[in-house]
DNA sequence: AATCGCATCAACCGCGCTGTC
DNA sequence: TGACAGCGCGGTTGATGCGAT
């Protein structure tokens, strides 16, 4: 049982986008919203497997996205998170709203992974023992059970201290969620480690190009597409045909991985409003829907609660779009 | 200045899950 | 109920940048 390819591989262009390519893609999604991928490569024109665009959109294009930059206590986090849940990206990505699931997998295993290795780490994170396959998903929320005292331990121990710098990011994302036009604010954007003030930066209602560019993320207005693609045509000219990754060809891979400067995609919202259209409705993102956002406090109660999270959080909502079903 | 090796990250691939007919 | 299509996820790869030699 062979599965035809997800699309026909003739004429289907891969490698690293092109600006142009990006625009038709975040024009279309601006004008259609996301989903429905299977139709973007024929209504854009784009020579692109529907696949290859929604990763594009997921990862680098949607607005919201933090790049770079992981903060401690992100960092801290994810750890913990990754020794419950495994390698489970997604479900982790879902508690950090700014960041990807690729963006944390690369951050784990070039880093964390690393660091952990080396012992740099606080040791209570032990790699995940085992990701188990899905198609046995309660066999090993099972096993995750065995864990989870062990892990909520661990947890409550890294997490105490950070209770001094508790989060001016997640206790905003607390307050924020509840704001009308919070919705694509998700995480009240910036972490503490970026000061510039990309809160809200996409919101629709309260990310002005002109004051998001000011602040440092970039924004997807008419005069950066146009500056995009000169520095592309640039870099294309300097290299000699690759267009490399936009943005972060420029910024987001000059090494220092700083947030504040990664151009588009980078931390930032990603509209149109300069261009006069309407700013970004859609987020793919929301996997945890902004007001399902969830602070460090309930992440806390809900790992340290012994015998009562699960309730707690699952009337509190909070936990919905949590991958697991918790059936225990 | 040139070369090499390593680190990083965007993108691809394959598989599983879910919804629809 | 089974087949199919579409989507999402996690693992892996390849291109690029950067530091060391």
């Amino acid at each position: 049982m062979v599965r035809p390819p997800c699309c026909d591989k003739e004429g289907v262009k891969k490698g690293p986008w092109t600006p142009e390519e990006d625009l038709v893609l975040v024009s279309y999604i601006q004008e259609h919203g996301p989903g429905n991928w299977r139709a973007v490569p024929a209504k854009t024109g784009l020579m692109r497997c529907s696949k290859s665009c929604r990763l594009r959109w997921t990862n680098y294009l949607r607005p919201g996205i933090k790049r770079g930059n992981f903060t401690e206590q992100e960092e801290k986090l994810i750890i913990h998170l990754q020794a419950l849940l495994g390698n489970r990206w997604a479900a982790i990505a879902s508690y950090l709203p700014e960041r990807t699931d690729n963006d944390i997998k690369n951050y784990w295993n070039t880093h964390l992974k690393r660091k952990l290795q080396s012992g740099g780490g606080d040791g209570a994170a032990k790699p995940p023992a085992h990701r188990p396959p899905s198609s046995s998903k309660g066999q090993w929320e099972r096993r995750l059970q065995t864990d989870i005292n062990l892990a909520r331990r661990a947890l409550r121990e890294a997490l105490t201290p950070l209770d001094d710098l508790k989060p001016p990011q997640l206790q905003r994302d607390a307050t924020a969620v509840d704001a009308p036009g919070a919705g694509l604010g998700v995480g009240g954007g910036d972490s503490p480690a970026s000061s510039s003030s990309g809160a809200s930066q996409c919101s629709p209602s309260s990310a002005p190009a002109a004051a998001a560019t000011a602040a440092g993320p970039y924004v997807l207005t008419t005069e950066n597409i146009s500056r995009m693609l000169d520095g592309w045509a640039g870099r294309k000219a300097a290299r000699g045909g690759s267009p490399g990754t936009p943005g972060g060809a420029e910024s987001a891979s000059t090494g220092s991985s700083d947030a504040s400067e990664v151009s588009y995609g980078g931390g930032a919202a990603v509209t149109l409003a300069a261009a006069g259209g309407p700013v970004f409705e859609f987020e793919t993102k929301p996997t945890v829907p902004p007001a399902q956002q969830m602070p460090l406090s309930a992440i806390e109660s809900w790992l340290f609660d012994d015998d009562s999270h699960f309730h707690h959080v699952q009337s509190a909502g909070v936990l919905d779009a949590a991958p697991m079903d918790y059936p225990f």
